[in-house]
DNA sequence: AAATTGTTTTTTATGGATTAAGGTCAAAAA
DNA sequence: TTTTTGACCTTAATCCATAAAAAACAATTT
C-alpha cells in the first residue's frame, strides 16, 4: 500500500499554518492550500477533514474558520513524513558510509528489504537509480555489487566535477554584465561574509549555501548532464558529512575563504583568476574527500599512501 | 513470473552447439556447457532434461552422448529469449524515437504497461534506469514527463561527449609505447580499412565498429562516468539508427573515413592533430544527430532553421 | 464568468506472491 | 585430490493487488 507520507508532512504544515492564524479567521480556499502546501487538493481535503475531526476547524464548505477552542494541534511524528524511497536512500547511504561496506561486498535485494523493513521493489527501484553513481554494478539476474567508497571513486569523481566546474566557470565569466546571474553572485558573495562571520555557531550552514554556489555556476550555461552529474555530487556530500563531522568547521570556512576568492575571481571576469580560483577550491575539496575514503578503502590506507594533514 | 528467456536463449545456443557435434559424440561436462553458455549450471541442468526429453542427447548422468537418431532440435523463438526489461526498453525507445512523441508528454505507466503487455513494475523499473538519459523527468507522485528528443538535447549531449573524448584523445595520444592499446588500435586501423573495402555491402557493420572504437579511446584512462556517459550514447545511437537509415551508407562512409584520419593522428601522437581530427569526427556526428532531431522537434524545424543537405 | 467545493476517475507508490535462475554443499566418479 | 553430478537452498525477475494522491469533471456559490 502507498504510504500517507505526503498527507502527514502536509498536514503538519498545514498545523503550522493555522498557528498563524487567529481564532475565529476563516481558512484560505482549498486552492489556496493546494499550492501553499505543495499537494493536490484531494490531499488538502483529507487534512482539512482531519483538522475538522481534531476540533481544529469548524464550518465546512466555504465557512470553515479556525475554532476558537482549538485543540492540541498534535503534529505527525517526523519519522511518518518520509516515504518509503527516502527512508530507504537514507539507510542505504547510512550502510555504505558509516557501517564499513567494504569493496565487493554482495548487495542483496531480499536482505535489505528485511533489514529495511520495506519490500524488495523499494529496493530495486532505489538501486535502479542509484546505479549511475557509480558505486554499485548490476550482475544481471545475480544481484549488485557494492564497488566501494574509494580513493579511485573520488579522483574519477572529481576529474569530471573539475572539467564541468572549469567549463562552467569560463562560462560565467563571459556572462553579459547585463546577466540577471550577476546579482545573484553578488548576493552570494555577501552571504558568504556572513557565514564567515558567525562561522563559530553556523558551520552547519555551509553544505547548503555550497551546493547553491555552484549550482548557480552552472546555470551560466545549463547542460542537463552536468546537473544531473551535480546531483551525485549533491547526494555524495549530503551524506558524506552528515556522519563526518571531524574538522567540520575548520573545514567549512577553509572553503568559505576558496569560495569567495572564486566569487571575486568571477566578478573580476579575468579568465585566468577565475581558473586558479577554482582549481584551488576544487584541489582542496578533493583532498579533503579523498582522505575520508581511507577508512574505506583498504588500498589507501598503506603506509605512505595517506598525508597526516 | 520470472521469464524463462535466460533457458529459452541458451537452449537455442546449446541446439547450435551440438548441431556441431557428431551422432554419439559425449556432451560437454555441465560445468563447461555453463561456462560456454553464459549461464548457471541450474539452467544447464534444464537444458539437458529438455534435450533428453526431444530426443536429442541419450544417457544421463555422466554418459550423456548426442543421439544417433536426432530429434528435430527446434529452436525456441527469438521472441521469447528477449528478457521482459530488453522488451520494455525496445518498445519504449520505438515510441520514443519512431512514433512521433512530443516533447512535453506525459508519459502513463499504467497505460504504457498495457501497451507493452507488462507488468507497471517493469515499466518503472526502465524508466528508473533511463531517466539519467536526459530524455525524461519525473514528477513525484505524478508521472514522468517526456523532454524531448530535441536539438537541445543533441547539443547538450554533444558538448560533454566533445569534453570526455577530447580529454581520452589526449590521455590516449600519451600512453607509452609499451602500451597494448597501441596494438589494439591498429588492429582498429586495419578493421576499418577492411570495412571501407566492403562498404557497399556491409555498411551495416559501422555502428558495431564505431562502439568499439571509442570504447577503446575511453579506455587509455579509464573513468566510471565517462563510460557511463558512453552507455547513453551508444543506446541512443544504436536505436536512433535503427530507425533512422537514409542516406546509411553515405553517412557511414564519411565517418569511416574520419576515424581513419583520427587513428592515424592518434598513432601520430601529435597532440595538435589528434585534438584536430577528434573534433572533427565529433562535429560531423553532431552535425548529423542535430539533423534527425528536426522531424521531433518543433523548434528546430522553423523555416531557415535548417539546412538542406 | 470566475472561483470554489463536491464527486468520480486515473494513476502512482508500495507490499506481497510466484517461478526462473543462481549458488552451495556433499556424495560419487575419475 | 580434483571434477562432476545430484539435491537443495537463496535470490532476482516478474506479475498483481490495493490504498494514497493526483487529476478531471460537475455542481455550486460568489
Amino acid at each position: 500500500m502507498k504510504t500517507d507520507t505526503v498527507f502527514k508532512r502536509a498536514f503538519n504544515d498545514a498545523i503550522d499554518l493555522v498557528a498563524n492564524l487567529r481564532d475565529g479567521d476563516p481558512l484560505p480556499s482549498e486552492n489556496t492550500l493546494s499550492r501553499e502546501l505543495g499537494v493536490s487538493r484531494t490531499t488538502v481535503r483529507k487534512i482539512l477533514s482531519t483538522l475538522d475531526h481534531r476540533g481544529i476547524v469548524n464550518g465546512s464548505g466555504r465557512h470553515r474558520i479556525v475554532r476558537s477552542a482549538r485543540g492540541a494541534m498534535q503534529r505527525f511524528p517526523e519519522a511518518e513524513t518520509i516515504s518509503m524511497a527516502t527512508q530507504v536512500e537514507e539507510r542505504f547511504m547510512e550502510w555504505m558510509l558509516r557501517d564499513n561496506a567494504r569493496p565487493g561486498t554482495a548487495i542483496n535485494e531480499l536482505e535489505l528489504a528485511r533489514q529495511f523493513g520495506v519490500a524488495t521493489t523499494g529496493i530495486r527501484e532505489f538501486l535502479n537509480r542509484f546505479q549511475h553513481f557509480g558505486l554499485i554494478e548490476r550482475r544481471p539476474n545475480a544481484g549488485w555489487v557494492f564497488k566501494g567508497f574509494t580513493a579511485s571513486f573520488a579522483l574519477e569523481l572529481f576529474e569530471i566535477r573539475e572539467m564541468f566546474e572549469l567549463r562552467s566557470a569560463r562560462a560565467f565569466g563571459e556572462l553579459p554584465v547585463s546577466s540577471p546571474l550577476w546579482e545573484r553572485i553578488e548576493a552570494l558573495h555577501s552571504e558568504h561574509l556572513l557565514l564567515l562571520s558567525e562561522i563559530e555557531v553556523r558551520y552547519h550552514d555551509f553544505s547548503e549555501l555550497d551546493s547553491r554556489f555552484h549550482r548557480l555556476i552552472n546555470s551560466a550555461a545549463p547542460n542537463r548532464f552536468i546537473n544531473d552529474f551535480y546531483d551525485i555530487i549533491t547526494l555524495i556530500f549530503h551524506y558524506h558529512y552528515q556522519w563526518n563531522k571531524q574538522d567540520e568547521r575548520h573545514r567549512n570556512e577553509v572553503a568559505i575563504r576558496e569560495h569567495l576568492t572564486y566569487i571575486e575571481a568571477l566578478l573580476g571576469r579575468n579568465p585566468s583568476m577565475i581558473e586558479l580560483a577554482c582549481r584551488a577550491h576544487l584541489g582542496s575539496a578533493k583532498e579533503t574527500l579523498i582522505r575520508s575514503t581511507a577508512g574505506h578503502d583498504p588500498e589507501a590506507s598503506r603506509p605512505g599512501g595517506e598525508a597526516t594533514s
